[in-house]
DNA sequence: ATAAATGCAAAGCATTTGCAGTAAA
DNA sequence: TTTACTGCAAATGCTTTGCATTTAT
């Protein structure tokens, strides 16, 4: 089961430095870093940054809306600033997620439309970088 | 990182009881189990039945391209048995995973086709199944 | 003041691994 | 007989939680 998009409670956040830090680390990044990236980029500023401050921060975030959760990686959640409707592609030799502009628009079968209405959609695209592929030709 | 397909390693499987019990569970099943349901499932059947083992069983079928593994759930993986291209929609409300027939074929955005080369792709949809749909209304 | 956030350590789950015994081949 | 598989238990790794203390509002 998943969290339900739009459900943002009403609770205030509060400006906490450590918020400040991880959301100043994130702001543009399209690294698309995990939960241990994040901590390890913003403990060399803050050392007394914990785990439980970062996972508190990150679901704090995902709620209001303003971060998105992503499970393509099967071992570890990744987290993507970017809200707006956009897709992935994920390097099966590197594993490093890029962006994909959403220019595609992907509708239900006809036959299956009438039985669910869809909210949203995701396309993952797997396959390999340039550079990965240029490492395979000259080992 | 993940998986790479098409690198099935040249080992013979044996065909344990406990192998093909779960092979028979799988069989034209349509519901996208977790690694538990298919323990409990064929644990009834087979009161020494382990984890380890379906799991060891669950990684050879998939590294024999007899399984595909789906990174949909954020909270576990689930199996799918059938291994034709095709994509899946989840119930936010349920938890659900149903199949959806690929008809849609989604291509890269021309701008990123030169810098990658795709293997496939996999659509995942979010929405309410119909069931989900009429309990809101009645509830 | 007061409600929320921090940080630590411990707990929780899903998944993996080591290994001795067991069973296909 | 040889090689792989089973099952148990312990270990791993990501994520969550409880709680006393600190801090933003």
């Amino acid at each position: 089961m998943r969290e339900k998009p739009g459900s943002a409670p009403a609770v205030r956040l509060k400006r906490t430095p450590q918020r400040l830090a991880i959301l100043e680390y994130l702001e543009g990044n399209t690294s698309h870093p995990s939960a241990e990236d994040i901590f390890r980029a913003v403990s060399k500023k803050y050392h007394s940054m914990s785990f439980a401050t970062v996972y508190n921060t990150l679901h704090a975030l995902t709620r209001a809306g303003a971060l998105r959760e992503l499970t393509i990686d099967p071992e570890r959640k990744h987290y993507d600033p970017d809200t707006s409707r956009h897709h992935h592609l994920i390097c099966l030799a590197c594993g490093k997620i890029f962006d994909v502009p959403e220019a595609i628009r992907v509708d239900l079968p006809k036959a299956m439309a009438a039985d669910f209405s869809v909210v949203g959609s995701h396309i993952e695209f797997y396959g390999h970088c340039s550079p990965c592929r240029n490492k395979r030709k000259a080992p």
